[in-house]
DNA sequence: GCTATGTTTGACACGACTGTCAAACATCAT
DNA sequence: ATGATGTTTGACAGTCGTGTCAAACATAGC
């Protein structure tokens, strides 16, 4: 093999994705992507093809760190502490950056119409669904752990939109994350 | 006066919201919407200045409309039925026209930068929230009626995010919905 | 009918972004 | 060193959308 790479593949998706972050899928354009990766447009679509094949490259890195995250948060001995902890790691996420960028998950959701972005997202609920599932064992609840494992990804979803409509995001998002949890745990 | 306004302006921002909503704010363009409401751009940039602006004024309808439907849904004498058939609402709303256009308000909140508009959606869950709060009263809940009233709002932007991501989106937002408002309501 | 007033129309200039390509380039293997 | 191989570069042509404007138009009120 000669004819090598000049930049490196992760740094520059890792860039990649703080564009995608900042701007949202649909408004990044190829041209946001080579000033942010400072590789230059031809030589992104030279390697990756376009837009979309660098985010799904540039999001499997982040679900994976995002899924690290999640498990870690899961971790501790009470149930209601796991599940606290959790949301504080989600609302962390949704809220980081100035300004705050939201999730960047249930924004390429709503904002992505091809079927391969939405299936990497599928793919990071379901995940999620199943850490949850998994920290939610021996926890008393009023549904069975699998329903509720949804129901905790749903409200991370709706965490997410309540987070782009209001002000004041971490207490708003937080007071609800209490009320949630208050109710699903007996 | 006389240079009289050739289209009916009701109509036309109807039509306009239909256009919207198939699209998306972001994704919608005067052209699009001159095709759609049959009004020429320049007419339209002449009598509402731009995009944002239409989008505004149609908005308001759908809103206004959406919560007589919401109101109405939200009328039994029992409080698990008033919100089962209020969820049901919302989720023939999000999964309405074919392919399913989504929840309007949901994806403006997360597509949408200006502050107008972001303020109009705010409106929107805030009545929201007044008329599930209203519905509440007299409810067996875990939570105080205000608390609940913003989970339950915040339960329904989850599914509209949800309906974006999963397969057979009325099955499964109908499960999420019963399986929170059995934890919602004891 | 005429006029004043506001509306409609199509064309215009412009900017942003896309996707591609040939030539220049860098590196590896021999 | 040289050739083979894949990469980088900047330019190109093309598409799409914007916002504006002067001229043509329609109507209400006199």
């Amino acid at each position: 093999m000669a004819g090598v790479r000049q930049f490196d593949e992760e740094t520059a998706l890792r860039q990649a994705l703080e564009v995608f972050w900042d701007h949202g899928f649909q408004r990044t354009t190829m041209l946001d992507l080579a000033a942010g990766t400072g590789v230059q447009r031809g030589s992104l679509y030279h390697a990756y093809g376009g837009k979309e094949q660098i985010f799904l490259k540039a999001f499997d890195q982040f679900a994976a760190s995002f899924l690290d995250g999640a498990e870690a948060a899961l971790k501790g001995r009470d149930s209601r502490i796991r599940l606290l902890r959790f949301f504080d790691y989600c609302i962390e996420s949704i809220i980081s950056g100035s300004p705050s960028r939201g999730c960047l998950s249930t924004r390429t959701a709503v904002e992505a119409g091809a079927e391969p972005v939405r299936r990497a997202v599928r793919k990071l609920l379901d995940d999620l669904e199943e850490l949850v599932f998994q920290a939610l064992d021996g926890a008393d609840l009023v549904l069975k752990p699998r329903e509720a494992a949804r129901l905790v990804v749903a409200t991370t979803r709706g965490l997410a939109v309540l987070e782009r409509v209001y002000d004041d995001p971490r207490r708003r998002l937080g007071d609800t994350t209490r009320s949630f949890v208050r109710t699903l745990l007996r």
